[in-house]
DNA sequence: ATCTCGCAAACTGTTGACAGTTGTCAGCTC
DNA sequence: GAGCTGACAACTGTCAACAGTTTGCGAGAT
């Protein structure tokens, strides 16, 4: 008997719903399906080479997600948020990151600061000296930024708004005028984790977060200025 | 085309997986299926007059939401919070609804904040003199207080961590004993919010979370010491 | 031309059956 | 008696087909 351990961890969720599902969120995540787009069930199980009972399964964990909206008898959508809405999911993700933060000082050890301070050297050395460049990390530091607070359901939500800001973002993806600016930022609120103070990184994530959201509304509304 | 109305007010949702995954939740939550226990897909789907089709659809987003564990191959089973978790879920509703009672306090319209007031005269007078009456309005309470916030996203993932706790919190319900001790700390919150001071109502709040939790706590712990 | 009515195509909601896996238990081995 | 083995029962994952609804389109009337 070898010790073969189960793949329970890592491996891939070993059902049609499941996989469906991760590659479904991530069609409509990186654009594939697009805001507003309607999605055929026999299109799409024809696609994924599986029938339409686990693509419904894995469209129900998108739907309770808030990727897609189901309308009865007449289909589902990816979602397609407004620039209130936007702003409403910025407003919870202040919420809930500002409190991981504070955890953060609180209790992440001493070693996973400083790691967060690595990263975002190494960022900045692959960045460039020019400040044009893009910040494909930024998710990174933020999802790392939210385990600090070593609190799943916590971390889950965060997760859970974050994709649904990405979508809300569509195509208006990072300026690369904020990456430099981005990554400052971020360095103010480690030094501020590295002291300990709570409250400070917390008003300086706020800020941080605030900006962003402007930036993403900037483009928004000059897309479509209605 | 941002319509974000729902499609149905108040109908049963015209489709059998949604109207299943409100009869399983609520027979979640009210206990008819215990913490640890077995969804039997066959048995449900009879006891439902259904197929397993809708039923596994309802299934899905109960796993989205939390409130069941899913395994491959071996059954679904409703989830069994440790204490550990119960905290985690405390703690992530800190961070909402401060924030949402926040927001209340700058932009909630002062009806609103009156109505609140008077449904605790309400529930006070049809509590009694005496203090060891149950406090069943204690969540619509806090529900009322979120849509303060008017912020649906933030509305929505408080409802969700709040019915977990629920589930968490099992028939360990509400002690009596505090009723009277819960009223007068949600009475507290709203004199603050009626003072349109933010901070303060926050941190009532939060110490009222507080005892809510140990309260759980003491009872989780006296049920299961180990 | 425009509006209305009705029919047909397309699609979703649902079902029952099939396939593969897990867990159990009797029987056998040591 | 403890442990291994193999078959059986129960259950989940998946599929293909059926049923009811929505939608688009065209014939006919105004």
């Amino acid at each position: 008997m070898t010790e073969q351990n189960r793949p329970a961890k890592l491996g891939p969720v070993a059902t049609f719903a499941g996989r469906s599902l991760e590659v479904l969120r991530d069609m409509i995540l990186d654009g594939t399906l697009s805001p507003g787009e309607r999605l055929n069930e026999v299109h799409l199980s024809q696609a994924l080479g599986i029938s339409r009972g686990p693509l419904r399964e894995a469209i129900q964990r998108l739907a309770s997600e808030g990727l897609v909206e189901a309308v009865t008898h007449r289909g589902v959508y990816v979602r397609s948020f407004s620039a209130r809405e936007l702003s409403d999911f910025y407003e919870l993700r202040i919420a809930l990151e500002t409190h991981a933060v504070r955890l953060a000082a609180r209790y992440a050890p001493q070693e996973r600061i400083d790691e967060l301070g690595r990263m975002l050297d190494d960022t900045e050395s692959s960045m460039g000296s020019d400040a044009t460049g893009s910040y494909p990390a930024d998710p990174d530091f933020h999802a790392r930024l939210a385990r600090l607070a070593a609190n799943p359901p916590l971390i889950q939500a965060l997760t859970d708004v974050g994709r649904k800001i990405q979508l809300a973002r569509a195509r208006s993806a990072h300026q690369p005028r904020r990456a430099r600016t981005a990554l400052d930022e971020h360095r103010t609120i480690v030094a501020a984790l590295d002291d300990r103070d709570g409250d400070h990184a917390a008003s300086l994530l706020e800020a941080h977060l605030s900006s962003s959201l402007n930036s993403a509304l900037a483009v928004l509304r000059a897309a479509e200025p209605d």
